[in-house]
DNA sequence: TTGTGACTTCTAGTCCGTT
DNA sequence: AAACGGACTAGAAGTCACA
């Protein structure tokens, strides 16, 4: 038996990308640039650009602080749907 | 907004203190020690000591490893019970 | 409007301890 | 076993110019 991707989810950080795809989806639900997103949570335009590329290891501050600006539970953005 | 240390229940960071409560009991349940837990996820035993007491804001990366150490969803962690 | 690389500042995170 | 401290290094935060 092999030990790839055998547990109950996988051993990479894929939590980074289903974090960045739920922010795009509510960002863009709510038709927000990532500009008005950056201001609605304090943190700057391309910091937001970054994360939603998954290009930063983002804090728990931070994703508290996004998740606040859409309106949802910290835990909802690392959710996958 | 940068050097807070750990005001526990201050309006902003309530995820942190989410994340130790659920942190502390599944490391309990398992009946690991700190150390334990630091060795499985491939993190310094102080560190996790420090999450667990809130001091600390740990990021998306570390949080899932702490996660699947811990054999659950990472967003689990965040999610208050 | 968004993506990206680069840069500085400051904290995350490690490692050595003691209480 | 866990809290706490000091001294360090790795890396996230925050910003910018430009594509």
């Amino acid at each position: 038996m092999r030990n790839v991707i055998s547990s109950p989810q996988s051993a990479g950080f894929t939590v980074r990308a289903i974090l960045a795809t739920n922010i795009v989806m509510l960002r863009e639900q709510k038709e927000w640039s990532q500009e008005m997103l950056g201001f609605e949570c304090g943190l700057h335009r391309t910091f937001i650009a970054h994360v939603e590329r998954q290009a930063r290891n983002i804090s728990i501050d931070n994703i508290e602080k996004i998740a606040t600006a859409l309106g949802v539970e910290p835990y909802q953005l690392l959710k996958s749907t």
